[in-house]
DNA sequence: GTGGTCTAGACCACA
DNA sequence: GTGGTCTAGACCACG
């Protein structure tokens, strides 16, 4: 999987790993128990400050998106099928994307048909 | 319609105002042309600066969803319905919020009600 | 010659009507010696305050491009051919909008050829 | 590259200071990819506001002039030659002036004189 | 009345 | 170190 920056981007960099990291998981690149290069490697690869990948990391484990395993380093967590509720962070985020769609006058339909169309990039592992 | 912001949440307060507009023009609390309150009347009303609340009226002027005109003040803007391809900026956003609920295994099926069910609050026009 | 303001515009409204008679005179719509509505027509005509329109007629007057004749109004000045060298003033706003061009890399012969269509608009009194 | 602002004058310090960058960039004396002064220090220099310069640079930003990379700061973007037609917005201020000189009956031949005149401060990277 | 601009000084996020 | 955000209070431009 390849991780790409922008130094010039509005968003912080550590936010960029993140979000693309997410992206992988959900897309199957980084599979469930697989590993991620080390702080220091990742650091070196993509040309940032370790501190900021230590930064991405960390918030991934925080929301359980990754695992530290004393000694093999830092690894993509498995995930239950959920059922719980969907979380309200989750669907305030969503409401705000689905609110300014709204408002921009795109129907129902057209939305519902782009939501379908990106979850066909995710949930490969529903193939296994 | 009410504002409530946080003065201790990370998210700066004109970006929390800025969304709560978009809410609230979503959920037709705030009507196509209606009038919003001037910068200084809103700034004492949530108690806080008439800069911070300029900058949010100012961004969401940027994104079409307001307008000034000079005599009379700010107003919600008017929307054709959206004729073009879905915005690449709404659609990167979506995609990260998709992948965190595929990432947890919600099913397509859920989240395909959980959006349905966030657009009844909107479009309320539709019905009128 | 109809007038169009915004009130939506950043642009003042003395400001849009002064830009718009500018060009009105330059494309001949609006001759030398041709005599303009009163503040009180042209503020009910289009829908502005009176205040407004003698605003942008004053800064007309101060600019030369207008003048008053107690007896009929407002009318437009005559002007002699130009002796003298090029305004300071219009050379630096020139140079402004020149400056975007070039760091935009249009070519010299592309604002060169935009700048002769501009003029084939104008200077219709050289036809008379 | 020197920055002189003036206090007196009616047009906002940031408007003052994003022209007088344009003009430098255009002039070459500000270099694509050169390094601009931070805003604390630019704000020190010539005696404003941190959030004057910032709004500067934030506008200069948004028009395409600067980047803004976070690591090492403020700098000149990067131009590829134009290919898209002459952009609506420059014409318009462009058919203004020209607007004024015609009026003022400058001949064809003078204004072209004139901007090819001011065109030859800039484009030095062409000479290179 | 409206919004736009600016100051002086502060604190925070990011890298 | 960088830029981003915010305050409290002021003055100005516009209509």
């Amino acid at each position: 999987m390849i991780l790409e920056i922008s130094n010039y981007s509005e968003v912080p960099i550590y936010k960029q790993l993140r979000d693309q990291i997410i992206l992988g998981i959900a897309k199957g690149e980084l599979a469930a128990g697989e590993q991620l290069p080390s702080v220091r490697l990742l650091a070196d690869e993509i040309g940032v400050n370790t501190m900021t990948i230590s930064k991405a990391y960390n918030l991934l484990k925080e929301e359980g998106y990754l695992l530290t395993d004393r000694r093999l380093g830092t690894k993509v967590a498995t995930f239950e099928p959920a059922k719980t509720a969907y979380p309200q962070k989750l669907a305030d985020q969503l409401a705000l994307i689905l609110a300014e769609s709204s408002i921009q006058r795109y129907s129902e339909t057209d939305i519902l048909a782009e939501v379908t169309n990106i979850l066909t990039q995710f949930r490969k592992d529903d193939l296994k």
